[in-house]
DNA sequence: AATTGGTGGATTTTT
DNA sequence: TCCACCAATT
């Protein structure tokens, strides 16, 4: 039995140990907040309240994942009825249960980002959208805006207007759904059918929400449509760490659960138990240039004596080295585990040049963020290949493949067989079908025939995935059927390895659908969930022994809840952190990069570097940097500078490490 | 009619 | 650096 008052402090008791009632956790950073979740489960399960009516919902993977482990380790139970997951996958489970309601049948497609993109240009030709208005970032916003009620038509965006509807349309016709979906529909559900709302309410009586900063109006609505009954509902959030406004998220849900809760315990975990005495003075300094947050004094037992070091280099290659040469040192020099380093960075862009210095200098790294293994091409095209055989009228996906391999399927073909499709109301794919028996179709015998064998492997494949045998095995056998590799070697005729390194990831992923298939602990083998599994998790989440070993390099959105002995940050200049961009958008985006640089400074539980370069190349071009202007807004005496320190060669370098290593054999 | 190769343009953060 | 679009070629 866990001794629960031994284990935690005063307050993380409290917040433990209140599970009757709506509870407010207000948790700094590093104050234990997983802890606190984790704990709050184990002492829920001790309290015999079943595992079936317990739903806690984070907004990473990475973050569900790990605090299912957690709990499981705590508790050493075997968690089967626990519902531990994002909102988005938590709603993508109820249309899995719920959807024919709303008229989508039970296999409907997600849609990441890149399917989308696909779609709003289909929508935008259709409706004759002006190529001048062709923004499809700015298409995207405003779609998902008006879908989450968080912007209304303007006379500014109206002339979006048809391309939404146009977008909705072909969603529902094509029984697919977009991100924002996964929490709209089941939102509607919920508020719409009270008898499916009374069903979820009571299943999840007892309701604890992650990053709870983070949620947008519209999953608050969610929750608190779920919770409002039995109210036993217990959020945790930091203000300060609050950094996706731009996706929707509404830190002000804080004050909303205060005023649709008033009868909330309230309680604030102000103790730090990550970073040392500097680097937390320095993050409360920094963050208290903010207006409008709730006032908290962390604090450590830490002390030390290390300052933060400031780095001043040339340009984004000497500042790579840099950052690689140190960590080798400090791995040499104080023993750092490379798993125990990470390097941060406001953009993707910034981490090729670090990537291939890493590499270079043969320190192991490990990226999260930027593109998936499952948005690489090749992969994405089987995914295609295995989202239309489940459901045919998925026209993204099979106007993704219908010519991939090519197959003589070409641009006029497809555009006949569109057009069709738009005249009769119908899916691409049934669209096909009537062409076949067309008298006066405006297609060739020889095409009719290659649109047969491609009808042939999706209604073979439909029968095969769904009746036989392992899935890894069937797809492998649609892989060789398409002569999948015979393309990619086509494709990349001037460079085989290209070709036979796309072939590896498709036979990875392969793999790793039959490792799925095969664990024990998987109930739901069905290609189906796999598939939904991939969308929702579009980072790789290694938890492998691969991971291991290995410098952290990533985004510090992608950082967030992690935390690291040494972190550095790199790009410390203005227009980067902030984002030009941001500030540009509206000035007082400021605070948003404020707590964005607060949240990289708080990973650091011992030593925090930060390098600042004096030239970039930004797009092609050579900007002079200045350092960003948060550096003045952390107490001086906390920082020390310093100027590049002198190249050294091979040699030195080596010299310098073998002299290490012989201190430390002494 | 399909494919190939060239040129120009663009890059915040993510479920 | 990578991707999307356009014009010439088979």
């Amino acid at each position: 039995m866990i001794d629960y008052k031994k284990e935690l402090n005063p307050e993380q008791y409290q917040a433990v140990t209140t599970i009757q009632g709506p509870v407010l956790i207000i948790a700094g950073a590093g104050s234990g907040k997983t802890r606190v979740i984790t704990y709050r489960i184990s002492y829920m399960l001790d309290s015999h309240i079943p595992q079936k009516n317990i739903l806690a919902l984070t907004f990473t993977n990475k973050a569900a994942k790990e605090m299912w482990e957690r709990v499981r380790q705590l508790t050493g139970k075997k968690l089967t009825n626990l519902t531990v997951s994002t909102f988005h996958s938590f709603g993508a489970q109820i249309l899995r249960e719920k959807i024919h309601h709303l008229g989508y049948r039970p296999n409907f497609s997600i849609y990441d980002t890149q399917d989308q993109t696909e779609l709003i240009k289909q929508c935008a030709k259709e409706t004759n959208l002006h190529p001048e208005l062709l923004n499809i970032g700015l298409i995207k916003n405003i779609i998902s805006g008006i879908k989450t009620d968080r912007i209304q038509w303007t006379e500014e965006n109206e002339v979006y207007q048809q391309v939404f509807l146009e977008y909705q349309a072909h969603l529902k016709a094509y029984h697919a759904v977009d991100f924002d979906d996964l929490i709209v529909l089941p939102n509607k559900l919920f508020s719409e059918q009270p008898n499916i709302l009374e069903e979820y309410r009571n299943r999840y009586k007892y309701i604890m929400i992650d990053e709870f900063q983070d949620t947008s109006i519209l999953q608050y609505n969610f929750i608190k449509q779920l919770a409002e009954k039995n109210r036993n509902i217990c959020v945790v959030g930091d203000d300060d760490q609050s950094i996706y406004s731009w996706r929707g998220a509404n830190y002000q849900n804080i004050m909303l659960f205060e005023k649709d809760f008033p009868e909330r315990v309230e309680i604030k975990l102000e103790q730090n138990y990550r970073s040392v005495q500097t680097i937390l003075e320095a993050a409360n300094h920094l963050i208290s240039h903010n207006t409008n947050r709730k006032d908290k004094k962390l604090w450590t037992g830490k002390e030390d004596n290390n300052k933060i070091q400031l780095i001043f280099v040339d340009d984004e290659k000497k500042e790579a080295e840099f950052i690689a040469e140190h960590i080798r040192t400090i791995v040499l020099k104080e023993r750092a585990a490379y798993h125990q380093i990470g390097v941060l960075v406001r953009t993707n862009n910034l981490m090729a040049t670090l990537e291939n210095t890493l590499l270079q200098n043969n320190v192991p790294y490990k990226l999260s963020g930027g593109k998936s293994f499952f948005e690489r091409k090749e992969v994405k095209d089987i995914i295609a290949y295995l989202r239309a055989i489940l459901n045919p009228d998925d026209d993204i996906s099979i106007l993704r493949i219908i010519n991939t391999p090519k197959r003589g399927i070409g641009r006029q073909t497809i555009q006949h067989i569109g057009d069709i499709a738009t005249e009769q109301g119908i899916s691409i794919y049934s669209a096909i079908s009537s062409i076949r028996y067309a008298e006066d179709s405006p297609v060739s015998n020889t095409i009719k025939k290659t649109l047969d064998e491609f009808m042939a492997i999706i209604e073979d494949y439909n029968y095969r995935l769904n009746n036989t045998g392992s899935i890894a095995e069937t797809i492998r056998e649609l892989i060789d059927d398409i002569n999948y590799f015979e393309y990619l070697l086509g494709e990349y005729r001037d460079n085989d390895n290209i070709a036979r390194y796309k072939y590896q990831n498709i036979m990875l992923f392969t793999d790793l659908i039959e490792r799925w298939e095969k664990d024990p602990d998987n109930l739901n083998p069905n290609l189906w969930s796999y598939l939904t599994k991939i969308s929702l998790s579009s980072r790789e989440d290694n938890t492998e022994e691969s991971e291991k070993g290995k410098v952290n390099l990533m985004t510090i959105h992608a950082a967030k809840g992690l935390e690291f002995d040494h972190v550095f940050l790199a790009g410390v200049e203005d227009g980067i952190i902030p984002h030009q961009r941001a500030i540009e958008d509206d000035p007082s985006n400021i605070e948003e990069e404020r707590r964005l640089f607060y949240v990289a400074i708080t990973r650091a539980k011992q030593k925090l570097y930060l390098t600042t370069c004096k030239k970039r190349k930004i797009m092609r071009e050579e900007k002079e940097q200045t350092p960003s202007p948060f550096l003045e807004e952390m107490p001086q005496h906390l920082i020390t500078s310093e100027e590049p320190s002198q190249e050294m060669t091979e040699e030195e370098v080596d010299k310098l490490f073998a002299d290490l290593k012989k201190r430390f054999s002494e």
